[in-house]
DNA sequence: ATGGTGGGTTCCCCA
């Protein structure tokens, strides 16, 4: 069985990619962030043409997630314990076979220090005590999607010039691994120790030429998921040729 | 130190 996560940044400028990409890998379970539309604007219709249950939790301009799925999806949780209604959607739940996800788009908090730093800190210690209550409820628990967090030096193609910067400042690694706790494990750690296997490239500086990547993208897994998962790539092909995402998707199989 | 590109919206915000 084969998951992926995948920031796709605006479903429907994805569209065809989208499409594409389901019909060439035939993932059983798809984790999307940033699909950027409100609920009925998804593209149902050609995604469950391709035989994919399909649900949403999506929000008019800015973030928005989804779960596809190739079996039924059962028992989805939209949001986290705290939100409202005026919330950010970023989080869904659902359980598909024997297994829990935690699909999640972590707020990006633009520039250490700012207001928006400080949410994103406030808003990662309510995702690791949610997290946390799911894997107690779960023992085979993937939570996945765009983290914006990298662990260590290893998911930096430039460690100096991204020091204590965002997306690396020690505040962030640190609610990153609160997150984990002793619940979670990363699961591309299962299969190397060596530097990159990035996951996003900024458009600004062309950064995917030169591969000047972060790893941002996650698979954290329980130990029942953990000692299920075979194979993990970032599917790097992705991110190349015409309006790609800034971000590749990713994949773990699970037994 | 700044800005670069890209998506969505609307006269600018977010990443």
């Amino acid at each position: 069985m084969r998951v992926a996560t995948w920031n796709v940044n605006s479903v429907r400028a994805r569209c065809e990619r989208l499409l594409a990409w389901l019909e060439a890998h035939r993932p059983d379970v798809v984790c999307l962030q940033e699909i950027k539309c409100l609920d009925e604007q998804f593209p149902r219709e050609p995604v469950e043409d391709l035989g994919y249950n399909i649900e949403t939790f999506g929000q008019k301009t800015y973030n928005g997630v989804a779960i596809l799925a190739r079996t039924r999806i059962e028992d989805v949780v939209r949001g986290m314990p705290g939100d409202d209604e005026s919330s950010q959607r970023r989080v869904i739940a659902a359980t598909v076979g024997d297994v829990r996800y935690i699909n999640a788009y972590v707020v990006n908090g633009e520039k250490v220090g700012s207001e928006k730093y400080a949410y994103k800190l406030e808003w990662m210690a309510r995702l690791a005590d949610y997290a946390h209550g799911v894997a107690r409820e779960y023992e085979a628990t993937v939570l996945t999607g765009d983290f914006n967090v990298t662990f260590d030096d290893r998911d930096v193609h430039d460690p100096e010039a991204w020091r204590e910067k965002i997306l690396c400042s020690t505040p962030e690694r640190d609610a990153l691994r609160r997150i984990q706790g002793e619940y979670y494990r990363d699961a591309m750690r299962k299969f190397t120790e060596e530097k990159g296997a990035y996951t996003w490239w900024d458009f600004r500086t062309g950064a995917f030429r030169g591969d000047r990547g972060l790893r941002i993208d996650h698979f954290l897994v329980t130990p029942a998921a953990h000692e299920r998962a075979r194979e993990f790539f970032v599917d790097r092909e992705e991110r190349a040729g015409e309006k790609p995402s800034d971000h590749a998707p990713v994949f773990l199989a699970l037994d």
